[in-house]
DNA sequence: AATCCTCATCTTGTATACAAGAAGTCTGAT
DNA sequence: ATCAGACTTCTTGTATACAAGATGAGGATT
């Protein structure tokens, strides 16, 4: 059976990277081919190209001969990761503020309204998602492609870390009041406020720094059973 | 002729990145597998491996079912890519000044001699390799991993437009000059005149703008002959 | 004559076969 | 009994075979 539907590769990479996010497959485990082609029913070669579209994401890691293994981010590695993420997200945030068009400026504000609505029912699931669109609109208001593209591609390789953020009790709302200002300064124009808003919003500091290696061994723990 | 040595992707792969750096193949043209394949001396399969490493990299574009095509960068996308760049090695230049080791001064002020070395002997090539040395040297002295892998990646996609760049008349020195105020800082331990310093390094503005796209057009119509 | 449909060919995407390196195991020697 | 070396097996890396979508040409119809 070749030439499936469309793509096989792509649906094993989200399959793949799905299982990663949850911990399914723990860090520093090997990844057999075989046996992932078996999982998923396809052959060895989009399992291949699935694993090094995830090791060049970073996801993984790929050594010759040695196969492919889960790579374990230590709290040191997610400060790290975070921190190049707020200086991207400022950059933006500054780009936003100036040059902002009123399609822009409609559809961060839609973005941000259904923050506010998820945060009010305290919908965990549902404000991890309206704020990565909320964050994606930021993206695209800066009207350039590059930055876009490189912030998208950094905010998905945190995507696991930033779940398990919101999970620090009144995590969710203040992350929503953080949103606030964020698109007050980039409405009002202010390139230097939006940029040290959406730094403060993303940088993972002091007592958020804390919380979020709790939550991370609390998930590592839990996945050790 | 199977598992020749130990990695044929990766030679695949540099070659291809080679003939597109030399403006060999040139934007929008189309790359055959097979054509490839055949150059190199190897099957489809390292190939294929091989551009979606370099599609990742952003280089060349993988449209399912229609081949890969080489990515036609206008100096809008340019000037934003190197916007980015002067960004992160802000970051790294400001981690650099706050956490350099002994050995990290070593190995800048190495590099930094080299430079000063291949400058004075108005060697493009040799410069634009100790160049690279250098700013390595630096994403090491961040301590930091992943800023160092952000940046390195970013570095090596842009490799193509900073050798155009050192085309331009006087440009050699200049940069030297600029990475002995970059090295000052960062010894010096001033973490925000580092990060100025870099960022005014590797951004290209105003006539320096200019001069890459001119630059750049000009190996484009060269090569269209 | 122009346009649309069909068919042939070309190229990509997937599967499988094959070769070589790596790791673990078993045996023999000290 | 322990350690070292060779062998076996397992897994990755590469090649080739096969299938399906895409493109282009040619013919038929309006």
């Amino acid at each position: 059976m070749s030439g499936m539907s469309e793509n096989a590769v792509r649906k094993v990479r989200d399959q793949i990277e799905d299982a990663l996010v949850s911990g399914e497959f723990a860090p520093n485990g090997r990844l057999d081919e075989v046996q992932l082609a078996t999982r998923f029913g396809v052959s060895r070669t989009p399992v291949r190209e699935a694993l090094m579209q995830l090791s060049a994401i970073g996801m993984i890691e790929l050594r010759p001969r040695r196969g492919a293994i889960v790579v374990a981010h230590g709290p040191a590695q997610i400060y790290e990761m975070f921190e190049v993420m707020a200086e991207l997200e400022g950059l933006a945030g500054a780009h936003a503020a100036r040059r902002l068009t009123d399609e822009d400026r409609n559809s961060i504000s839609k973005a941000h309204d259904r923050c506010r609505a998820a945060a009010e029912a305290a919908d965990l699931d549902g404000y991890y998602y309206e704020n990565e669109a909320f964050h994606v609109a930021i993206y695209a208001a800066t009207h350039s492609g590059f930055l876009a593209e490189q912030c998208g591609a950094l905010h998905r390789r945190l995507r696991p870390f930033r779940r398990l953020q919101l999970r620090v009790p009144n995590r969710l709302k203040a992350s929503f009041e953080e949103h606030d200002r964020v698109t007050t300064a980039i409405f009002s124009g202010d390139a230097e406020a939006a940029k040290a808003r959406l730094r403060a919003h993303v940088i993972v500091q002091g007592d958020r720094f804390g919380d979020l290696v709790a939550a991370y061994e609390q998930a590592r723990l839990r996945q050790a059973v």
